[in-house]
DNA sequence: CTATTTGTTTATCC
DNA sequence: AGGATAAACAAATA
């Protein structure tokens, strides 16, 4: 599910566990989401520190506790956080509370493809933000400043032959970029998916940096915001429809695996360059 | 019962 | 080398 505007959501979720203490922490130790921090180092790490502020870059979150010490948190493919009371018992896909005085913290992760991370120590991001160790090097976000012309022609560059659906999905290219944003982000260029960075004009490359732009901050103030939809003129809104038309042109869209996942298209505006 | 899924990693082949 | 593809992970949903 989460993509970055998702996973901002779910970073917000966490909020009313800032400045308070960690008095118990629940794992379902056996979970594969304890597969690169063992629960009982997590537990260990965790128990009795108070939680200072939350992060987010890409599809990765991370939370700052006292002492130095950081949970880092990818969703996967079903993760999701929210809370619930203190004395909440933990249900079968809830792998990880954080109990605190008015609240716990929840992270559910049915489908276990998500992770969490533990440890202590701080780095220090391109703007001198602390970020936790192993965030060290991350490339700029396409919400961000950073992340402008002279990044994406970069990007370009170092991958010709590469099809931009798969080149979308790349989170060294782009962060927080997933199944749905690329598709959206390819439809409001109108550039067709199986297309090559070598393919296109320099008017098609403004317009997808443009969309690389547009869709991720506009999906940061909708969904990362309070989950709202976006509105009816993105394809966001007709993509899961049976017999969904697309919002420019009228016609059904198209679904094909291209990059090894389902894209959604309409053909009559993204045409293929060969 | 079968097919599908908004993510990532690894192996394998071209 | 760079890119494409399939499989694996796991469980809910249609």
């Amino acid at each position: 599910m989460p993509e970055l505007a998702e996973v901002e959501y779910f970073r917000k979720q966490w909020d009313p566990g800032l400045g308070e203490r960690v008095h118990k922490v629940r794992a379902r130790a056996q979970a594969r989401i304890f597969r690169e921090s063992a629960a009982q180092s997590v537990i260990q790490l965790l128990n009795g520190r108070e939680m200072r502020s939350s992060h987010a870059h890409g599809k990765q979150l991370a939370f700052r506790f006292s002492e130095e010490t950081w949970l880092g948190i990818h969703l996967g493919m079903s993760g999701r956080l929210y809370t619930g009371a203190p004395e909440m018992v933990p249900g079968k896909h809830e792998h990880l509370v954080l109990v605190m005085d008015s609240v716990a913290l929840v992270y559910s992760d049915y489908r276990k493809f998500g992770k969490v991370l533990a440890a202590r120590g701080t780095a220090r991001d391109a703007t001198g933000r602390k970020v936790p160790p192993w965030w060290e090097g991350l490339p700029p976000q396409p919400q961000e400043g950073a992340f402008d012309k002279a990044r994406f022609r970069e990007i370009l560059r170092q991958h010709p032959g590469r099809r931009l659906k798969a080149l979308l999905l790349d989170q060294d290219a782009f962060p927080g970029i997933g199944n749905w944003m690329a598709d959206e982000i390819l439809w409001q260029a109108r550039i067709h998916p199986a297309d090559r960075p070598g393919d296109l004009s320099s008017h098609k490359r403004n317009k997808l940096f443009e969309a690389t732009k547009d869709v991720s901050r506009e999906a940061l103030r909708y969904i990362g915001k309070d989950w709202t939809d976006p509105p009816e003129s993105w394809l966001f809104r007709h993509r899961w429809k049976k017999g969904g038309t697309c919002p420019a042109s009228g016609k059904p869209l198209v679904h094909e695996t291209i990059g090894g996942r389902t894209t959604c298209f309409c053909p009559a505006v993204q045409k293929p360059k060969h």
